[in-house]
DNA sequence: TGAGTCAAATTGCAAC
DNA sequence: GTTGCAATTTGACTCA
């Protein structure tokens, strides 16, 4: 822009812009209001793409060579009788643009003004205005649908991830089970073999039998692991299921093992959580 | 030439 | 009564 267009004025606001013919004045050198007849100069001046062309051919008042100006008395309801829709020639637009860069609503006085200048009626202006932030609301929904579009795949990649780390865990937790339990096994065969070389009038013993009674055991039998249920000693049912009542006091475990049974353990301390949808239906 | 697009304009409603 | 908004209509224009 060889003209930024703007004009100081006391009487409109400050977010006010004349158009630019106003203050480069070759346009109005001549002193006369400027109207469709001048805008269409200066589409001839300038040059205008092709689409533009039509529309200042068609622009009412060029025909005609009269002067709208914001003083008229047309009605402000509808066109004039026999006037076709026209559309608003390139620097009309390019001027309502600015102006609406400035402000999108529009004053009273500045629609006046506007269309004092632009040779268009308040009631063009005010249209044009409306029509404008209509326009600019849709852009806004678009853009806002993109940034929610994105953050929806963000999302949804960042769940996918979660997801794959899931059940990685869950594995390792069954490996975990798998390992212990059959440790207990072992350790349990090693202590019958021990059990049956020693006397059979241990207290000790007997007490640790009686421990693994099934009818005994601290858990009902809907909340027993599948992977135990052929060899489930007492002893394995306790520590399986310890992890799952919250009163239970885990034994603090230094090693990376144990650091993830500690992890276990502290799931108790957070009864809304469970890594699984079917905790609670096991077998 | 007809479908599609864009922008000007209308209509109806609500808020102030 | 005026203004803004959403929905809609209308007309000019482009393009395959």
């Amino acid at each position: 822009m060889a003209c930024n267009g703007m004009a100081s004025s006391s009487s409109f606001p400050s977010n006010f812009m004349v158009p630019m013919q106003i203050n480069c004045g070759e346009e109005n050198q001549l002193g006369i209001p400027v109207g469709p007849l001048l805008l269409a100069n200066l589409q001839d001046l300038r040059g205008v793409p092709p689409m533009m062309g039509k529309i200042s051919r068609s622009f009412p008042g060029i025909e005609t060579g009269d002067e709208m100006t914001a003083d008229d008395d047309l009605s402000d309801d509808g066109l004039p009788a026999g006037e076709k829709k026209k559309r608003l020639n390139i620097e009309q637009v390019r001027t309502l643009e600015r102006n609406f860069e400035l402000g999108n609503r529009l004053e009273p006085e500045r629609k006046m003004q506007l269309a004092r200048v632009l040779g268009l009626r308040p009631r063009q202006v005010a249209i044009w205005f409306q029509n404008r932030r209509a326009r600019w609301k849709t852009k806004q929904l678009e853009k806002e649908y993109d940034v929610l579009k994105r953050q929806l795949e963000a999302t949804k990649t960042e769940n996918e991830a979660l997801q794959v780390q899931n059940k990685k865990l869950q594995a390792e937790i069954l490996a975990l089970r798998g390992g212990e339990a059959s440790e207990l096994i072992n350790l349990n065969k090693e202590t019958e073999g021990s059990c049956s070389n020693r006397s059979e009038n241990s207290s000790d013993i007997n007490l640790d039998i009686s421990r693994t009674s099934v009818t005994e055991s601290p858990l009902p039998p809907h909340q027993t692991l599948p992977y135990f249920q052929s060899v489930r000693p007492a002893d394995t049912d306790l520590l399986l299921h310890s992890s799952c009542k919250p009163e239970f006091q885990c034994p603090k475990v230094e090693n990376d093992e144990g650091s993830f049974i500690n992890l276990l353990c502290s799931m108790g301390d957070q009864p809304a959580f469970w890594p699984w949808p079917d905790h609670h239906n096991f077998h």
